[in-house]
RNA sequence: CGGGGCGUAGCGCAGCCUGGUAGCGCGUCUGGUUUGGGACCAGAAGGUCGGCGGUUCAAAUCCGCCCGCCCCGACCA
C-alpha cells in the first residue's frame, strides 16, 4: 500500500486514542445515522434502522410470548395531565417541548410533546379498569419521545429518540414487582445474548430512580472509555400514578383499590452502545445475532467470471436458510475495496470465491473480529457458516465480558474511590450506609454517580463516607 | 451552560494572517484496460465559500451578530 492509499484508508480515527472522534466517524461512515437540519435531532439511516428492527423483532417476540400486547397513544400530553403526578412533572419539566399554537390560533391549553407517556396512558387506564377481572393490563407501544437536550450525540443522546415503553397495571404489589423483574430479565437476555454486551443488573439508588417511581431496576454496561451507560430500565411505579390519575378497581373482597403500575423501556441508544462495545479501528463490528447482513459473499471476478458468479450465486442460495446473506457482485469495485467496505460496516463473516476456489470446490471464510481466514469445502458450507456465526457471537461476548470483569474494582475509602475514578478504572464497587449525604459525598469528591445496587445484594464492609456498616453494595462510575 | 475547535464541490482539505477572476485529493460521469486487501489511463461535469449585516472601488479573506457541528467539562431517568 502506498502512503497515500494508507492516508485514504485512515478515515476512521484510532479507537484507543480518539474515542469520541472514532465513535462519530464510525456512525457516519457505516451509514447508521446522519445529522439532520433540526438541531439535536438525527436521521437514522436504513442500515442503522435495520439494527433497530432487529432489536424490535427480538423483543416483540418475547413481549408477545409473555402476554404483552401493543397499542399506540397520542404524541401530545395536555399540560394539566402532565402535572398530575408532582414528582413526575418536576423530573421532566426542564426537558419538555411545548406546542402552543394550532395553525395561527393559540391553544387554550399547552400540549407537551411526550417525554414519556405515563400521563397520557393513565387516564385511559382509569376508564378501562373497573374490576380485578380487568387486570393485569400488559401494554406497550413502539414510539418516539422528545426531551429537549442541550448537548447531544448521535444515538447516545438526542432531542428525539425511538424506544418502546411498556405500561402495565396490576392488582397487587407483588405481581407488579414480578413484572418489573420479568422485563429486566428479557432486557438482560437481549443485551448479553443478542447484542453481546454484558451488564450489571440491579436497582438504582433513590437519587437515580425514575421521577414518580418507588424504585427503578436497571442494566448498566461499561463502554471502552470506562464510562457506564444505562442500557435499559424497568420502573416499579407503586400506586403513585394510580392515585394521581384515579386508577381504581373493585377487588375480590369487594373493596375499591388503586392499581399498581410499572413502566419500562429500552431506546435507540442501544445502537450507540453496540457501536462502542465491539467496534475497532476498521469500523463497526456487529455480533451475528443482530447483524442485518451476517455473511457477505465477494466473488473474485476477472477470469472465469461466469463460473465464479454462478458458484457465488449458488452459495448465496444455499446459505439463505442459515444466515442473512448478501452477494456483492458489483463490478465497479475491486475485491480489496469490498473487503474494507464490509469490514467497516461490521459484517461478521465474509466468503471469498475466486477461480482457484471454484476449481478446488472450496471457499475462503474470513471472520470480522480477528480477520482469521480459513478454507472450507463448498459442500457443507451451511454447517461451516452456522458454526462460524456462533463462534463469532461468542467471541464478541467473551471479549466484552473480559473487559467488564477487568474493570470492576473494589474500594473502601473515599480516597480509593477518587483515585479509581480519576484513573478510569471502570465500575467502583463500594459499601453504602444508605444515607443520601454519604452518596453526595462520593459524588462531590469523585464526579461519579451511583449506577446500580446488584440484585440479591449481600452488603459487606462499611460506608466509605461515614464508616458505619454498609446496608448496600453500590457500583459507582462516570456515566453517559 | 462554560472552555476550545471547525463550517470553502458529494467526502476530506488548502486558500484567510498580508482583500484583487476559488484550488487540490478522493468520489461522480464517459470511454478503454483491470479485478485474491481500498486498480490504471484519457477526457468531462460539479461552488449562494454556513446565514445576515458592516467596512471597502473590490470580501472566502477584515469587523459585528446569528446558526450548526465536533472535542473537553458541567448538567441530565
Amino acid at each position: 500500500m502506498s502512503s497515500e492509499t494508507q492516508a485514504f484508508v485512515r478515515e476512521i480515527p484510532s479507537k484507543s486514542e480518539q474515542f469520541s472522534d472514532w465513535y462519530t466517524a464510525v456512525v457516519l461512515k457505516a451509514e447508521l445515522a446522519d445529522y439532520s437540519p433540526v438541531r439535536g435531532c438525527m436521521v437514522i439511516r436504513p442500515y442503522g434502522y435495520a439494527l433497530w428492527e432487529g432489536i424490535q423483532r427480538w423483543l416483540d417476540e418475547r413481549f408477545k410470548a409473555t402476554g404483552h400486547v401493543t397499542a399506540y397513544f397520542p404524541l401530545f400530553v395536555p399540560e394539566s395531565l402532565l402535572k398530575k403526578e408532582a414528582e413526575h412533572v418536576e423530573g421532566f419539566a426542564p426537558q419538555v417541548a411545548w406546542v402552543t399554537h394550532g395553525g395561527a390560533e393559540a391553544l387554550a391549553e399547552r400540549l407537551a410533546v411526550r417525554p414519556t407517556s405515563e400521563a397520557i396512558i393513565m387516564p385511559m387506564y382509569a376508564r378501562w379498569i373497573q374490576s380485578y377481572r380487568d387486570l393485569p393490563i400488559l401494554l406497550l407501544q413502539w414510539n418516539n419521545v422528545v426531551r429537549w437536550e442541550k448537548a447531544t450525540r448521535l444515538f447516545l443522546r438526542t432531542a428525539e429518540f425511538l424506544w418502546h415503553e411498556g405500561h402495565t397495571a396490576h392488582a397487587t404489589l407483588e405481581e407488579a414487582d414480578r413484572e418489573c423483574r420479568l422485563i429486566l430479565e428479557i432486557y438482560r437476555e437481549l443485551l448479553e445474548e443478542v447484542l453481546a454486551i454484558p451488564v450489571l443488573v440491579g436497582r438504582k439508588p433513590p437519587s437515580e430512580k425514575f421521577a414518580g417511581a418507588d424504585w427503578t431496576y436497571t442494566l448498566e454496561a461499561l463502554m471502552p472509555d470506562r464510562q457506564a451507560i444505562q442500557a435499559g430500565t424497568s420502573h416499579f411505579l407503586g400506586q403513585n400514578f394510580a392515585r394521581a390519575f384515579g386508577v381504581k378497581f373493585l377487588d375480590r373482597d369487594n373493596t375499591e383499590k388503586y392499581v399498581w403500575t410499572t413502566s419500562w423501556a429500552v431506546t435507540t441508544r442501544l445502537i450507540g452502545s453496540l457501536v462502542m462495545a465491539h467496534g475497532d479501528d476498521r469500523g463497526l463490528s456487529l455480533p451475528p445475532r443482530i447483524a442485518p447482513i451476517q455473511v457477505v459473499i465477494v466473488p473474485i471476478l476477472g477470469k472465469d467470471t461466469e463460473r465464479v458468479l454462478a458458484a457465488a450465486r449458488d452459495l448465496a442460495g444455499r446459505l439463505k436458510s442459515v444466515a442473512r446473506v448478501r452477494l456483492d457482485d458489483r463490478d465497479e469495485y475491486t475485491p480489496g475495496w469490498k473487503f474494507n467496505d464490509w469490514e467497516m460496516r461490521g459484517v461478521p463473516l465474509r466468503l471469498e470465491v475466486g477461480p482457484r476456489d471454484v476449481a478446488a470446490g472450496q471457499v475462503v471464510l474470513v471472520r470480522r473480529p480477528d480477520g482469521r481466514k480459513e478454507t472450507v469445502a463448498a459442500d457443507g458450507i451451511e454447517r461451516a457458516v452456522a458454526a462460524a456465526l456462533d463462534d463469532v457471537q461468542r467471541t464478541y461476548f467473551a471479549r466484552a465480558r473480559a473487559f467488564l470483569d477487568a474493570h470492576i474494582v473494589a474500594a473502601e475509602t473515599l480516597d480509593q474511590i477518587e483515585d479509581a475514578i480519576r484513573d478510569r478504572r471502570g465500575f467502583i464497587r463500594t459499601g453504602w450506609c444508605g444515607a443520601q449525604a454519604c452518596e453526595d459525598a462520593v459524588r462531590d469528591r469523585t464526579g461519579a454517580s451511583p449506577r446500580v445496587i446488584p440484585l440479591d445484594d449481600v452488603p459487606v464492609g462499611s460506608c466509605p463516607a461515614c464508616g458505619q456498616a454498609a446496608t448496600a453494595t453500590v457500583y459507582y462510575a462516570r456515566a453517559y
